[in-house]
DNA sequence: ATTTGTGAACAGTTTCACAGCG
DNA sequence: CGCTGTGAAACTGTTCACAAAT
């Protein structure tokens, strides 16, 4: 087991975002200028990245692609385990991703839906188990719950984070507007489409 | 019409989230600290902020609620005229967004919705139109459409991200994990759930 | 000739320390 | 005294320039 860098927070996100990239590249090498031209990024900044990463199998002649995805894949940690997620909010936006499609390909599984109302709970079809939420705590620990997703309407959206973080939950995906309180442990991403929408008008 | 200060993209994402908190703030009066014990941020850091952008009514009292939420939608060039938006993709993803809750209260209108299947655009239900995708340039123009929700299949995503920038599209919230080719004029937001995942994780 | 690997220089962001106001 | 306003200091992230590899 090679000693896993610490990757800066900027570097990763990129790095992720290149690995869809990879995924989809049609040649089997890829230099930096390349990639600087389907993401926008300086081309130095991508040789930093993986510089920074510990990778250096591309001297002077690009990169082979799969073999980058591998390693960033490893370097990176993920492609490890799958990790369990659960979707809080079955509204219109969480209904939506009881679709499968959307973690397919990803080593995300969802496990577990949950609503405070016990009406969609039972008239909603999906391919996991839908709870009323105040079953969130056993569940969680009982189907090893790491990560969620936060869809429900804003005055509910601390609320239903305290549950998850009293669960033991170590990251959220908050998809609502609300600022989250959370124990310096857990982490938030905000992937709220309004935030979003302001963020770049 | 006051000089509108340019604030750097770290503070300005955290002025964001920052109205969302005090749109609910309960009392008239707020202060760093308080700031700091909902978000997780440092007082000093929310002073600084602030700083930047050249408010100046705390003195050693903390900052009236309403006051501090007008002052910052005024310095961000928010609140000013709405911003009209169009929802590219109506699979499951898409089709939620068709719920007018979602930005409600925010000034942004959805005016338009597309996608490639005729199918979808003929079935849907939406309080605004839906086109055919072909169709996107020129309502784009027609309706003043600036900023763009892309929800559709990854392997679409590039394609209609191009047909987005040449109507004239000024920002695209990307809900896909694709990494989108635009031109530097054209802003960009990842809100990519399973990215989000990633990152948290 | 290209294209990486590297670290130094530069730019951006956060934290610290504390003067000064109410 | 508690709390902001302020700039300097520390830190993080990005760009540049160029030697080395093929």
């Amino acid at each position: 087991m090679s000693a896993i860098v610490d990757i800066p927070g900027a570097t990763r996100k990129r790095l992720l975002l290149l690995l869809n990239l990879l995924g989809v590249w049609p040649k089997d090498k890829i230099t930096s200028v390349d990639i600087s031209e389907q993401t926008g990024w300086k081309d130095s900044l991508i040789r930093h990245d993986l510089w920074l990463l510990g990778y250096n199998k591309g001297v002077s002649n690009g990169y082979q692609t799969v073999d980058l995805r591998d390693a960033i894949n490893q370097a990176l940690g993920l492609e490890a385990e799958t990790k369990n997620c659960c979707i809080v909010g079955l509204g219109r936006l969480g209904a939506a991703l009881l679709d499968e499609k959307l973690t397919q390909g990803s080593s995300f599984v969802i496990k577990a839906g949950f609503d405070s109302s016990l009406n969609r709970v039972e008239i909603l079809r999906s391919s996991f188990p839908l709870y009323p939420a105040n079953q969130m705590n056993w569940i969680i620990k009982q189907e090893g719950i790491t990560l969620a997703v936060l869809t429900v309407e804003d005055k509910e959206a601390q609320t239903m984070t305290d549950r998850l973080v009293a669960a033991g939950v170590l990251g959220i995906v908050n998809m609502t507007r609300t600022v989250l309180k959370v124990p310096p442990s857990v982490k938030v991403e905000n992937a709220s489409i309004v935030n979003a929408l302001k963020i770049i008008s």
